[in-house]
DNA sequence: AAACAAGTTTACGTTAACGTAAAGCTATTG
DNA sequence: CAATAGCTTTACGTTAACGTAAACTTGTTT
């Protein structure tokens, strides 16, 4: 059990290069074996990638990444000032995050009222010119990669 | 009413510097106005810079930042077209922003699992070394002269 | 008047997080 | 067997977001 990875499934799966993996590496963010030369990874590695994507989605930088790693790893081994060095650590991070929630919500109230308002003059556009015979592109085209399925939101 | 601001009021109040301020006008996300050649900025300028420490605390890049600000800038005086291309921003915008709560709910949990893993191994070592003096290793070469509980920076 | 404080422009330096070649190993496949 | 595919290292290039320094203007204080 517990199947092993190529670099480049990985980096298809979460949608990276391999020039990242083999760079986070490098930052000692991940630590696969070796089978040769090439690089195996284990399902463990996959979950610190994983964390590293969602971390960073989160603004946290690769260090600082890499710093809660080593936190985790070294909650066994720890002597007591250094349990105490970390949950002050963990505590700031914390912190840090509630402040972010509070963040999001902000911009969350600002965007949706700025959707209301280009509703508004949508409408107010469609009163005033009931219909004329501009055709228009329909889609965007803008299509992001990255983000999540942009039909989530609404209300 | 609607007091002014100096650059450096504003530096000290959000804790930039003032080469930061500069730098985001010349990105275009702040304008203010000048007296002789001294920047002078309004109230609305204010919140603007909030807005732009906020965007960054939520990891949004200075660009992206300002092309919210154009989106809501715009709002009133837009083509059909235009508003639903920013309909669609906004959408997009606000899903990411949901996909980030997730996120930090789940990094929430971890570090709290974290935490409470780091309190256990407090207590065992507080259990099998009730008051002894000074044993075992723990003896890494760096004197750390300060051993005050200073909470660790975050940043 | 001289010095100081606060502001300005100009411009080069720095760091993080990769991108982008270039050149080489290694296994398998037509 | 030669080519292709996938992996590797090495190393220089790039972008964003400022830092830092120099040289200058303008107003205020001593």
């Amino acid at each position: 059990m517990s199947r092993t990875y190529s670099i480049s499934e990985l980096a298809s799966e979460f949608d990276l290069t391999t020039r990242s993996i083999r760079f986070y590496e490098d930052q000692e963010l991940l630590h696969p074996s070796r089978r040769g030369q090439t690089r195996v990874y284990s399902s463990k590695d996959r979950v610190r990638l994983k964390l590293t994507i969602r971390g960073k989605r989160l603004g946290f930088s690769l260090a600082e990444i890499r710093e809660l790693f080593e936190l985790w790893d070294e909650t066994r081994s720890g002597s007591k000032k250094q349990l105490h060095l970390m949950l002050s650590k963990i505590g700031d991070r914390r912190a840090a995050l509630d402040q972010q929630m509070k963040d999001i919500t902000m911009v969350q109230l600002e965007l949706e009222s700025a959707e209301i308002r280009c509703r508004q003059a949508l409408e107010e556009l469609l009163e005033k010119e009931p219909q004329e015979k501009q055709n228009e592109e329909e889609r965007t085209g803008t299509s992001d990669k990255a983000s999540a399925p942009s039909s989530a939101t609404m209300h």
